[in-house]
DNA sequence: CTAGGGTTAG
């Protein structure tokens, strides 16, 4: 019994969970915490707190574990709830109360709050406490570093980790050089210090220096590789990441996924897949980590074969889908354009947070699903779930691919009226997109004007896309003189002009902006389009005859646009 | 305390 919370078998548990509620020994002060414990480890939280529940006066110790089991299982909301519960039924927390809730913070005022509470109590002088408000705070961005560095300077006794998580807080918010000074001076170091200014550099992008750092460390560890390799991947360099991975002694999972989603990143379903399967072959434990970022890097580069593998693996694995991972899952079969496995996965989560509706409505709203995706708004709402700045942007958008206007407007003023959510430039740019489709060009235009935000090439390209939509080229010269002081080698902007000077039969003006575009041709780099099939992974370009059946396929293209244009469907091929 | 990770307008 004493090893109890070391018990991470799953079958052996509720063996043992049957055992103590049929003596009652699930009351029992010691056993209780040690029970929670070992429930949550095992992804148990419901039965943890059931645990808790039937403890007739729990203590700070109990109360502190089960705080535990929820940040454990990534749920600070609950954690924050048994801590107020705690305060208000008179038991008084404790420092590893505030270890534990530290973990969860990730708002600064959150983290400021504990603060406030740790100083009242005078654990302030607690070496453990103060060490992790210095992380707490080092992860709330360019606010928190300077309360860090505050606790940092009051502390009268630093060790290492003092040290470690100033430096870590300092490379997270781009001060390497002061990074840097402070690991220099501090009086001893050790793995982890090298570590976190290695990666410093290699979060500076400065991959020399890393790589020279990496050499002549004292230990090089599964981090240290990682980091490095990491730095290669994702400044592109895949080969060099590539033979650092094979020359690494140990691995663990972590390198795996970091090489695997980097190959995803490059497009390189092939390799992908294969070291997919080397690792699933290895036996190496592939946890939430690996799944989410191999997703994720599948849905950036719509690779819906590797997506697919790691779904299967998930599926195999027997065990039940975090928040995490279902969420990847949803952004990844959505992005591919495969939303009826997007919604499969949606409906079957056992929770879902405020980042899955907003996945699911974004994935409806952009494959042209918009009626769905509104609808699904309103059933979000419907179950309690209150929308956020994400959110509107998709539903904004849902209603600007449908050309539901005058709804659109009414959900835009309704997002800070109802919700209090003030619009950002996203918002904004979704606004003037579907008022420009919708054919009011100059309400468009006089928005751009209006707005709180200066406009950026997302704004004039939707704007230019309208005059496009709608052939209007006094307006369309207008937006590409804006347009060409952001983003003046762009040919596919003068091609939606030529394009509009055509339909008018403007000639002289069409051969006027093909000059423009050839010379805005030369100086881009010609891009490379690409297509997963079947046989796997096709590169081309424009104009590409390299195609053993190149002929056929333009002959096919044409006769399509052709019969788009019958249907008075207007296409901007460029030929 | 250090490596991989879920939603954002054309």
């Amino acid at each position: 019994m004493a090893d109890l919370d070391k018990c991470t078998n799953i079958n052996e548990l509720k063996q043992l969970h049957a055992l103590i509620y049929k003596y009652n020994l699930h009351k029992d002060p010691f056993v209780a915490p040690k029970l929670i414990s070992a429930l949550s480890l095992c992804c148990q939280t419901g039965l943890a707190i059931n645990v808790f529940d039937h403890v007739p006066f729990p203590d700070t110790r109990l109360c502190n574990t089960l705080i535990k089991a929820h940040v454990r299982n990534s749920d600070p909301l609950k954690a924050f709830h048994v801590f107020n519960e705690m305060l208000r039924s008179g038991i008084s927390p404790d420092n590893w109360t505030y270890l534990f809730l530290l973990k969860a913070c990730s708002r600064y005022e959150c983290v400021q709050m504990i603060h406030a509470h740790v100083e009242k109590l005078n654990l302030y002088l607690d070496l453990f406490v103060c060490n992790s408000l210095i992380d707490a705070y080092s992860k709330c961005g360019i606010v928190g570093i300077v309360a860090a560095r505050n606790v940092f300077d009051a502390m009268a006794e630093k060790d290492v980790v003092t040290y470690n998580s100033m430096i870590n807080g300092l490379v997270r918010t781009g001060s390497l050089s002061e990074a840097k000074n402070m690991f220099d001076k501090m009086p001893q170091r050790d793995k982890v210090s090298w570590n976190t200014i290695l990666d410093g550099y290699v979060k500076a992008g400065k991959m020399s220096e890393a790589f020279a750092l990496f050499e002549r460390m004292p230990w090089r560890d599964v981090i240290s590789w990682s980091t490095v390799i990491s730095g290669y991947t994702k400044l592109g360099d895949i080969e060099m990441a590539r033979v650092l991975f094979d020359k690494m002694p140990v691995k663990n999972s972590v390198p795996w996924t970091i090489i695997i989603s980097g190959y995803a990143e490059m497009g390189l379903v092939k390799e992908a897949i294969e070291l997919f399967n080397k690792m699933e072959e290895g036996g190496f434990n592939l946890d939430d980590g690996t799944f989410v970022s191999i997703l994720s890097a599948s849905a950036e580069s719509g690779l819906v074969g590797l997506g697919k593998r790691v779904h299967q693996s998930i599926t195999k694995s027997g065990h039940k889908c975090s928040v995490l991972v279902s969420n990847a899952l949803i952004d990844m079969y959505g992005k591919c354009g495969i939303l009826n496995k997007a919604w499969d996965v949606f409906n079957t989560m056992d929770r879902k947070d405020l980042i899955s509706w907003n996945t699911m409505i974004h994935g409806l709203a952009m494959h042209g699903y918009e009626r769905k995706a509104l609808q699904l708004f309103a059933r979000m709402k419907q179950e309690g779930c209150t929308p956020d700045k994400v959110t509107f942007v998709g539903v904004l958008s849902a209603c600007s691919h449908t050309g539901m206007v005058e709804e659109g407007i009414c959900y835009f003023y309704g997002m800070e009226k109802d919700y209090g959510i003030v619009p950002e430039i996203q918002h904004y740019g979704c606004l003037i997109d579907l008022l420009g489709r919708g054919g009011r060009l100059s309400e468009a235009f006089q928005l751009v004007h209006d707005m709180p935000f200066e406009p950026n090439v997302v704004i004039w390209g939707s704007l230019l896309g309208a005059c496009r939509m709608h052939n209007d080229a006094l307006l369309a010269e207008k937006v590409l003189n804006q347009l060409m002081k952001l983003e003046p080698v762009n040919a596919g902007n003068f091609s939606l002009l030529s394009n509009i000077y055509a339909t008018s039969g403007d000639w002289g003006n069409v051969s006027n902006t093909r000059l423009q575009i050839r010379k805005a041709d030369n100086n881009s780099p010609s891009g490379v389009s690409s297509i997963e099939l079947d046989d796997g992974f096709h590169e081309f370009t424009i104009m590409d005859v390299t195609h053993p059946k190149s002929n056929r396929i333009y002959q096919l293209v044409n006769g399509l646009s052709q019969q788009l244009k019958k249907i008075d469907f207007a296409t901007d091929a460029c030929v």
